[in-house]
DNA sequence: CGCCAACTTGATAACATTCAATGTAGGTGG
DNA sequence: CCACCTACATTGAATGTTATCAAGTTGGCG
């Protein structure tokens, strides 16, 4: 565990106003609010859930929490990008999802965490102590069930890798990542083109099952054949996502 | 959708029994209910769940629903195996997962399914119509938060696939896919060594990310090292387990 | 008993990895 | 302010693991 700041303490200026209000009506003006657990929540429900949340940031490159550490926080992204990866003895390492504002995690199976989680960028979160949020799911069923509706979604997007991970070529995982990344912009309300991809090639190869060596020849590649453009600051611009959906379905 | 036979219509002898009994006291005999959503269940609540099921049986090979039927149904599995898959436009497949007795699917995202099920051998399912198992689920909070725990175990074995997928070699993946299947099987009250493996090499491979040449060689590999024995009738005998958990770990 | 599907084994090829070098950008200190 | 240093990214060449193509073999079922 490293940067584990509570409240505003080291958050940055744009984001000291935000803590501010949450100080004030917490999770009233959470501006991922509609993507959380939290989004099934009343004014009151919100505020008993409030009660019992620590806002924190973590630094960019700053593990939260390692796999086997026990799990007795769960936390709620507000800002900025986190990673979940496992490894193997020899250093061999699968990242498992990319977080964005909203996600959830510290699930955990017994009561130690199955995964680590380390910031690809610098990132804000909710942090809950788990039995006190068990207690408050308990209170709030409609709670459980969002919790519930969100695992379901990120069992879907697991199935998902797990078809990319086990038979698509280099090609079409680059440009399923690319897509996805799309996608999860706009439902947070970025813009979806150009797609920021603030993590590393070494970071997109251990989520992609692929070297970093690939993953650089491959976006040369879309890059030659003008499907994308490299762009300053980790941007790509999609020049055509027709031709990229189809590289990413495995149509083309 | 094939092979939909309610109650005990074309149930074989063995199950005759069990099903007979599920019409007077249902669920109250079901062997796998430990395992599955109904363990959280007090007598009336089951009686209630019972009122809403029906019982029946898919055949060998036969399909229980396709990726993208509309998902108004809802399965637990009562005996058998299925698999789920996922498929991409020009064939290639990905087996998602294969669910023994206990296990629960049918969950979507919208309102289809996002994978086919398909029978490995004759299985018998409880079905569930959707909305009024959500209708229960929203009454019972004790079964809407059981289900969310499977949900989460399924997940962390989904991130576990994702590491055997996009780190392990032919070796890796074998070793761990008989491991999981003999972890598997104690859980239901099988015995663990000889492990069954009911599916073909052509499933494991789908499973794997790997082909059915390589599955192949990789069995034959392990048996000839002496680690494993390859049986009769779809047993492989586990000569040396630690062994077998090293080279599953990629630590051998 | 014979047929068909599934499995095994072999030879060759391909895609991605590995090893190696060069290029580029951001940050630090002189 | 620029040179330097370190990280990261890109590109190249060689290697290797697994896929592909192609026979055979086995085994289950009619």
């Amino acid at each position: 565990m490293t940067t584990a700041l509570d409240h505003k303490a080291g958050a940055p200026a744009s984001l000291a106003a935000q803590v501010a209000q949450a100080d004030m009506n917490p999770c009233g003006a959470c501006p991922v609010r509609s993507l959380s657990v939290c989004s099934a929540l009343e004014a009151e429900e919100l505020r008993r859930l409030a009660e019992i949340l620590t806002n924190m940031k973590v630094d960019t490159g700053h593990t939260l929490f390692s796999e086997g550490d026990g799990a007795d926080m769960l936390f709620n992204v507000t800002s900025g990008t986190m990673k979940l990866y496992k490894l193997l003895p020899d250093g061999r390492r699968q990242i498992t999802g990319f977080l964005l504002p909203g996600d959830f995690l510290g699930l955990s199976v017994n009561d130690t965490y199955a995964y680590s989680a380390e910031a690809v960028t610098s990132a804000t979160l909710c942090r809950f102590p788990r039995r006190r949020l068990e207690a408050l799911l308990e209170e709030y069923p409609k709670m459980q069930r969002r919790l519930f509706a969100m695992a379901s979604n990120e069992l879907a997007a697991a199935q998902d890798q797990m078809l990319l991970l086990g038979r698509k070529n280099a090609k079409e995982r680059i440009a399923s990542f690319l897509l996805l990344l799309s996608q999860r912009a706009v439902r947070r309300g970025f813009k979806d083109n150009p797609v920021h991809v603030p993590m590393s090639r070494s970071d997109i190869a251990d989520y992609l099952g692929l070297t970093t060596e690939t993953v650089s020849r491959t976006f040369t590649q879309l890059k030659t054949s003008n499907v994308i453009a490299l762009l300053e600051g980790g941007k790509v611009r999609i020049n055509d996502r027709d031709g990229l959906q189809d590289l990413a379905d495995g149509a083309a």
